[in-house]
DNA sequence: TTGAAAGCGCTAACAA
DNA sequence: TTGTTAGCGCTTTCAA
């Protein structure tokens, strides 16, 4: 059995209570006690025990990460390895601990929220995307469960705490640097439309589309699984139009590696015959063949930023919606080039 | 306050250990309350509070995940994910809950560690690395804490439930299909050695090199930070050897998209000039230009299984350690070619 | 500044 | 088959 703070108490002559106080750092426990105490407690190899404090005072001090169900691949993206990182970096300034969740399919998922929900594991819940009708967000929200979204709600977006980029906005710089090199005919590949993220980019490039009067077809628009074959068929489709895209927005340098390849495959080259730009700066895009011309989000503020966000909100409930727009900054590199 | 199970026994006029009871579905309570109690609990709306429930069994259902420091970018590989989804999926089905620590530095990752196991707030711990005196691990030893790595101990093998790969046999098989393939210098790009990954692979790189009678000269055996930077110096350096190597083996699918990108930068290409093996088979090398000869290791599983072993351990201590060698497989694809 | 004691929500021995 | 009761290790009110 470990070593309790009735343990400490008795040999430091003090009562369990008085321990306690010195733990939480009281001020209104004598200097000369609180050395005593911290003494014995070294002595004796004492750490507090969680999960006796979190029921005595109902919290956890840790909070759930929940990733999108990784039916797909989508999982494998270095994003979420990189928010988390950022999650963990706040966490552990504030002493918080990290639940996550990897439901293989929706339904697990939602399962293992409501472990951590129901079950008090956590006192708050990050969410690692955004989408229409999701049924965890709505429990959350039934539940009055503090949580906060990484990207834009696609509803009740004023009652809900979320930390975002601007992805209209990068959208439409980065289709604008497209046509500023002379490209005209600009394919947009992005993932779901049910993710808030594709359709604020979407939105973006049909922004700076229009803006120079270029034609909008939705034949240049395709939204795409994350997996090669969609890519690949993709962008064959693009580029069996007549007026083949010269210059392609990708929501996702992940997806770009893919279209990358499809485009070699059918015998074009990048950036040869076609400029392509993307979203995320992870690391592999500064080392693909060409290196991308990418939006950096900044992954690892969204992660860090949200967990400050979650934690001010599970600290007070009242806490009004807050709106976080993490900057981003457009990495030019070597998939761009001017129309020739 | 939310609903105890004092409200569902009082409710269902019956004591509150017969209500835990039914949560633990005890065969010594009859159908008739049991069917009363779950339908009280449903109509109140109950949940069991995890807290209370750890605290009274001593125990918490829930098992630490310690992912590498992540000072450097190393935590952007796609490996780690994939090994996430893995053990959750175990979790999920035996009804375990994941912490992640993602520690900045090799300390705060330390201090997250302690903090889990200390504070009780975990049952057991997986280590997704092994590396060379590792503070974490003697920490664990020292602590008789149930504990298992993912990959291959640097000490006390026998003594560690572990869960790896055939690494040696992997890297040899692939360093031989480049012999066969009639290279004959080959050069071994690798991690760290302080890592027992890199160290297995290099040994099965010279074990396959050395049963073909071909020089092995440590020119040829570079090891290299993840980082850009690091894999082109290592490409420059290897190729400007007197004899520059026609085949490579690196250690990792992201190293592997470095060293495409160093070897066309200065004007080489692949599988024309130099074949290239690798490990992981992460959905990327499916992608890449050329798509990569890798050895899948099955990711997935190193996760489950790790998780499966660890939850055998806390359930009984005394478990003897365990070794599970999860079999891997080579996928040829288009980097690798016969040396022409 | 400190101590005594009740209670957080649950489990488990013992009794019935 | 069910109930009573004593903890699990901590916090916190109230009293001293």
């Amino acid at each position: 059995m470990a070593v309790t703070i009735k343990d400490v108490a008795k040999k430091a002559g003090v009562a369990p209570s008085t321990v306690s106080r010195v733990i939480a750092d009281s001020s209104r426990i004598s200097l000369a006690t609180k050395k005593r105490v911290r003494k014995t407690m070294k002595e004796l190899g004492y750490h507090p025990n969680i999960n006796a404090r979190n029921l005595a005072v109902r919290s956890s001090q840790a909070i759930g990460v929940i990733m999108p169900s990784s039916a797909d691949k989508a999982l494998q993206n270095p994003f979420f390895p990189e928010v988390l990182r950022g999650i963990g970096a706040f966490a552990h300034e504030t002493e918080y601990s990290l639940y996550v969740s990897t439901g293989e399919s929706d339904n697990t998922t939602f399962e293992e929220v409501q472990r951590m929900v129901n079950g008090h594991r956590v006192d708050g819940v990050i969410l690692l995307y955004s989408r229409n009708n999701d049924p965890i967000q709505q429990f959350l929200v039934e539940k009055n469960f503090p949580f906060v979204i990484v990207g834009k709600p696609c509803e009740n977006e004023s009652e809900i705490t979320y930390v975002d980029n601007n992805n209209f906005k990068a959208s439409k710089e980065l289709t604008s640097h497209l046509i500023e090199l002379g490209h005209q005919h600009i394919g947009f590949i992005g993932g779901s439309l049910e993710l808030s993220v594709t359709t604020e980019r979407l939105k973006g490039f049909q922004a700076a589309m229009k803006e120079y009067d270029l034609s909008l077809s939705n034949e240049y628009i395709i939204h795409t699984e994350f997996l090669k074959s969609g890519g690949s068929k993709a962008v064959e489709q693009l580029f069996a139009l007549d007026k083949p895209p010269t210059g392609l927005v990708v929501t996702d340098d992940l997806m770009t590696l893919g279209v990358i390849h499809a485009i070699e495959e059918i015998g074009r080259r990048c950036p040869a015959d076609v400029s392509l730009t993307s979203f995320n700066n992870l690391y592999l895009s500064e080392i693909t063949n060409p290196p991308l011309t990418t939006v950096d989000i900044n992954i690892f503020q969204l992660g860090f930023q949200s967990a400050r966000c979650l934690i001010d909100l599970t600290k007070n409930k009242n806490e009004p919606a807050k709106r976080i727009i993490v900057p981003y900054e457009i990495k030019y590199r070597q998939s761009t080039k001017p129309l020739s």
